[in-house]
DNA sequence: AAATCGTGGGA
DNA sequence: TTCCCAAGATT
């Protein structure tokens, strides 16, 4: 048996050389990493695509260019702009960490993995991705392209997440001297655009000839990931409630949580078994309700919504109940809304 | 340590 | 339609 030579991190920073995408986040070539655009960039991009993040990045950095002007800025604010990305938690973290790194670090971020991990919303992938990434500074970013691109390098065939240990090591051992932000983002562009999760395009890839997976033919099943489950469906009642003249009852839900701090219609409970004859009983106020045509239909990550809506005509001089406010119906598109509530807002005006 | 937490696009 | 999943963190 004649083994082949190891694999080295020369074959992929040349062809990163010659093929690194162009990302706004991303400096180029003799440009100096701004910390805070690679912070920014690293939440945003958590479990989220390149394509989704880009406008979001670009009205950030415009409305809050520095870590300054994100730590001064109300919640409430940040929160509308980051309204439609997802995953909410990562918007309450930022500005949680943009305070402290503004007020106690003196607008400075840490340049290591232990006192980045410190703060909220940072955990093991954006801690090494600041390390390498920002300060060129020895650490790797295993996030679900260097799983993949590790696991299949070296035929890991252990599932995850029990497998992230080697993929770690077997990327630490990758790690060249002196470009370490290089060699994570090289990574990442041979997961996005070559080593992809399907079909990948091996036959151009730098480590092709080393690349146990392929060689073994099993690169295209990897890696190994524990059976999903099963997603359930529950079902809710949402009350689109108009003043007669046009403002929007709203709440802002919980600050934690599902769509934890983002702005709502008043709703019942969402579960498996909602009584939706009893729907009236959930309604904020007394009204005459019509119960809309079709049902409002959302995913999430761990279920599947069904909204029916109801939709009722306020008086002028009527209260909004308590922890609940009426906003203009010119002034509801600045409201931070979440994806699901402007579905239901979308349904509820296309048949008033 | 298993669950929780969004969204939109592509196969 | 349905399924998959994308630069994960938190509890």
């Amino acid at each position: 048996m004649i083994s082949a030579r190891q694999p080295d991190s020369s074959d992929l920073l040349q062809w990163y050389d010659r093929h690194q995408r162009v990302l706004p986040w991303r400096a180029r070539l003799g440009e100096i990493p701004d910390p805070y655009r690679v912070w920014l960039s690293e939440i945003m991009l958590q479990q989220t695509t390149v394509v989704a993040v880009k406008p979001y990045f670009e009205k950030f950095v415009t409305r809050f260019p520095d870590v300054f002007a994100l730590a001064d800025a109300p919640s409430e604010e940040v929160m509308q702009a980051w309204a439609g990305l997802g995953y909410y938690s990562r918007a309450r973290n930022l500005h949680a960490c943009a305070k402290q790194v503004a007020y106690e670090f003196g607008g400075v971020f840490p340049d290591n993995e232990a006192e980045l991990l410190k703060l909220p919303g940072i955990g093991p992938y954006t801690a090494g991705a600041i390390t390498s990434i920002a300060f060129n500074k020895p650490a790797v970013a295993v996030d679900g392209n260097v799983e993949r691109v590790m696991t299949r390098l070296f035929a890991l065939t252990d599932p995850l997440p029990g497998v992230k240990g080697q993929v770690r090591e077997k990327a630490l051992s990758l790690l060249p001297e002196g470009r370490s932000g290089d060699f994570a983002q090289a990574l990442m562009d041979l997961g996005a655009t070559i080593c992809s999760p399907k079909k990948p395009a091996c036959s151009i890839c730098p480590w092709m000839e080393l690349c146990l997976g392929r060689r073994q033919g099993i690169a295209e099943t990897l890696p190994v990931k524990a059976p999903k489950q099963v997603r359930p469906t529950r079902l809710g009642a949402i009350f689109v409630i108009e003043r007669k003249d046009g403002a929007i009852l709203v709440e802002t839900r919980p600050p934690s949580g599902l769509l934890g701090g983002m702005a709502a219609f008043p709703s019942s409970q969402w579960a498996e078994d909602y009584d939706l004859s009893k729907a009236m009983l959930d309604a904020p106020m007394e009204l005459r309700w019509k119960r809309l045509m079709g049902e409002v239909k959302h995913v999430f990550t761990h279920f599947q919504l069904l909204l029916t809506v109801y939709v009722g005509r306020a008086a002028l001089d009527a209260e909004a109940p308590e922890g609940m406010r009426w906003v203009p119906r010119k002034h509801i598109d600045d409201e931070a809304l979440p994806s699901v509530m402007r579905k239901v807002l979308s349904h509820a005006i296309s048949q008033i």
